[in-house]
DNA sequence: CCTCGGTATCGACGACAATCGATGTCTCCG
DNA sequence: CGGAGACATCGATTGTCGTCGATACCGAGG
């Protein structure tokens, strides 16, 4: 099974992208996998977290953390916390708490899932 | 070339990713390419425009027009096109006008360069 | 403890997008 | 040419999202 959790607006909530739902253009999408499958696209469908996650995979080691990742971006603190938040509730992330610093990671299996239900 | 045009706002204009435009973990994306594939990822982020695609494509010859597309997806005739709109102006269907009536293809072009922009 | 630095949360604001009813446009057909 | 039907566009409304400054939290080090 897939599990990739999602932004349903404010609200977060986790859900899963079940095995029964078929990749898109191969049968008619139900109504919740629908929801899922685009909560799930829209968390990766913006500019600073597609920056986000490949200048985190441009590191060497393939982390970084939140004082890493301002400047390069060129967005605030809070801004680039909140990016990342999303991500990390889409499952595209990982957070690793290490001494004062926050290190993120990425998790390829759930980028990897999209690819095959866009077939 | 991979030639992708997208959504900006309701501003629509046409974009091409560049062959140039690395995978998204092989390479740091540049502000010009992240918003490019952003937006073509924001056409598709959508439940309405998810089940479209499906629909179309689950139809006996892969086409619809808008009057088979309303009732199943169960949003009004407007909303419909403005949907239709989208996918047509992100280059993810193609609109073919016979008599009377629009039909829609999914091109599966696109589908498949995001997906490897995805990797 | 108390401070300091890194990060998360809060509250607010501005921009954008999904939806609909009303209306316009175009094509076919009588 | 005039009506009917399919589709697009317009205008308005409502909800959502990206962004930031201010502030709270939290671990580390003196």
């Amino acid at each position: 099974m897939t599990s990739i959790s999602v932004n349903m607006g404010y609200v977060q909530r986790i859900v899963t992208i079940a095995p029964s739902c078929p990749p898109l253009l191969q049968a008619p999408l139900d109504v919740d996998d629908a929801e899922q499958l685009a909560a799930a696209l829209k968390a990766i469908a913006d500019p600073a977290r597609l920056r986000l996650l490949s200048l985190i995979q441009a590191q060497q080691d393939h982390e970084a953390c939140v004082c890493h990742l301002t400047e390069p971006l060129g967005l605030s603190q809070p801004t680039v916390s909140h990016h990342l938040k999303v991500l990390l509730q889409a499952g595209l992330v990982a957070r690793e708490q290490r001494g004062s610093w926050a290190y993120f990671r990425v998790c390829e299996e759930p980028l990897a899932a999209l690819r095959a239900l866009l077939a």
